[in-house]
DNA sequence: CGCATTTGACCCGCGC
DNA sequence: GCGCGGGTCAAATGCG
């Protein structure tokens, strides 16, 4: 978690977004009130105080003399000081909130390592820092054996179908369901294997530095991309399932394309534990297709909400083949960010679904949107963190805890479902 | 000499 | 069945 941004100058646009929506000031003081570990310049605050100054001024325009001018100013003045003892109070709260995380975080990175130590729960200990909907669908498929282990705690949640008394069946049906269960596992743990996490990035430097350790193994030149792609995988243990690609965009050479795939097997890094997490909660996301396209298109619009006042990061979700894939893109630099979710061609609107600015084929059968707990709140913005991303990859490439926490706020953050269901 | 990188061969899935 | 493209393997090579 990065709150190096609290006060950075993204916040504004959260604000201008709402007013382009049809929330109103007053349902945005509300918010504030509401949620208030979302960070409030003081500036913010005076600009809307003056804006509200400003429409006294004009209403009263026809009566105007010395005294109603005096009143105004004691009036604006009141206003002022409210507004300012409001916002010192805000930042108390942001600040306890804050301390608040960091000191639970700190606890659950001590009971991880614990848990390690005692030689249990260590494939899949990082899904713990995210969500409840994305930490009980997980498996590797790397190494089947953990997906089939009874009482695992990444055993691999399974659709009320799938909890039919086998003893009641005759040999032959029980077969069958045995086969159909492993076929589904087996199809569920491919799409795991799959889903992928792709991080867009300005960077001179051949390759990110997120913390892990990445032994090459192959280069491809890719279709319609005159820069090669190349292939890392995970060094800092045996086995180790996770792997990236790395390749620059042919539109733009400065950007650099950072895709991962898997899980980590073994204890990483602080830098590297919230990118493992991402990975593997993208995975579980674009698993669980239980969602309704309503819900999947709610969140959708708390995702845009959430991620549109950055006025420097976009996110993509997409489940278009090959691989349904989450991208944070953390190149933008200009207010027109806009998030873009892929659907399928029944239900996208022609001006949504392009990755990239690039056409993108939709031949996807399910998009399983996203799951995020109401009653998980995060006490930090995505702007924060992805505002302090960006800023740290402008600066040097070694960005990983920022990027890191940038991503996983996207994927792990929630938010209350008032935010989550206006639109 | 050991390790990491390079690079051509190979495998596999997909579309025609 | 064939070709194409993405991904992986493994021998060759380079480097400290």
């Amino acid at each position: 978690m990065n709150m190096n941004s609290i006060n950075g100058h993204q916040e504004m646009d959260f604000f201008s977004e709402d007013k382009k929506s049809n929330k109103g000031m007053r349902n945005q003081e509300l918010d504030l009130k509401t949620t208030p570990w979302l960070s409030i310049k003081k500036e913010d605050l005076t600009m809307s105080t003056g804006f509200q100054l400003m429409s006294i001024k004009m209403s009263d325009h026809s009566t105007v003399d010395n005294e109603d001018r005096s009143h105004e100013l004691e009036a604006m003045q009141a206003e002022l000081g409210r507004m300012d003892e409001e916002n010192k109070r805000l930042r108390v709260l942001l600040s306890q909130v804050t301390n608040n995380y960091n000191t639970l975080q700190a606890h659950l990175l001590a009971v991880m390592q614990q848990r390690d130590q005692s030689g249990h729960e260590v494939v899949q200990r990082q899904f713990i820092d995210l969500g409840p909907t994305v930490n009980t669908a997980v498996a590797d498929t790397d190494e089947p054996s953990h997906s089939s282990t009874a009482g695992g705690s990444q055993e691999i949640s399974t659709s009320p179908s799938n909890n039919i008394e086998v003893g009641s069946l005759g040999t032959e049906e029980k077969e069958k369901l045995s086969s159909n269960k492993n076929n589904e596992q087996a199809s569920q743990e491919a799409t795991m294997r799959k889903a992928r996490v792709s991080v867009r990035a300005r960077s001179e430097a051949p390759m990110i530095t997120d913390g892990c350790q990445w032994r090459k193994y192959g280069q491809k030149m890719a279709k319609g991309n005159p820069c090669p792609r190349a292939y890392y995988r995970c060094t800092m243990a045996t086995g180790c399932p996770v792997r990236k690609q790395v390749q620059r965009c042919a539109d733009d050479r400065s950007i650099l394309i950072t895709t991962y795939e898997g899980t980590h097997n073994h204890p990483l890094p602080p830098a590297a534990t919230a990118m493992a997490s991402t990975t593997s909660a993208a995975a579980s996301m674009l698993l669980s297709g239980s969602m309704s396209s309503t819900d999947g298109l709610m969140n959708a619009n708390f995702l845009a909400r959430t991620i549109l006042p950055s006025t420097s990061s976009m996110a993509t979700i997409s489940a278009s083949a090959p691989f349904p894939t989450v991208t944070l893109d953390l190149t933008h630099s200009s207010s027109s960010n806009q998030l873009q979710l892929n659907r399928s061609p029944a239900t996208a609107p022609s001006s949504l679904p392009n990755i990239f600015g690039q056409p993108v084929v939709h031949n996807q059968s399910k998009f399983t949107g996203l799951q995020m707990s109401p009653e998980t709140h995060r006490p930090s913005t995505l702007t924060d963190t992805v505002s302090a991303a960006t800023a740290a990859i402008t600066a040097d490439p070694n960005f990983s805890a920022a990027l890191a926490a940038a991503i996983t706020s996207i994927l792990g953050g929630s938010h209350p479902t008032t935010n989550a269901t206006s639109s």
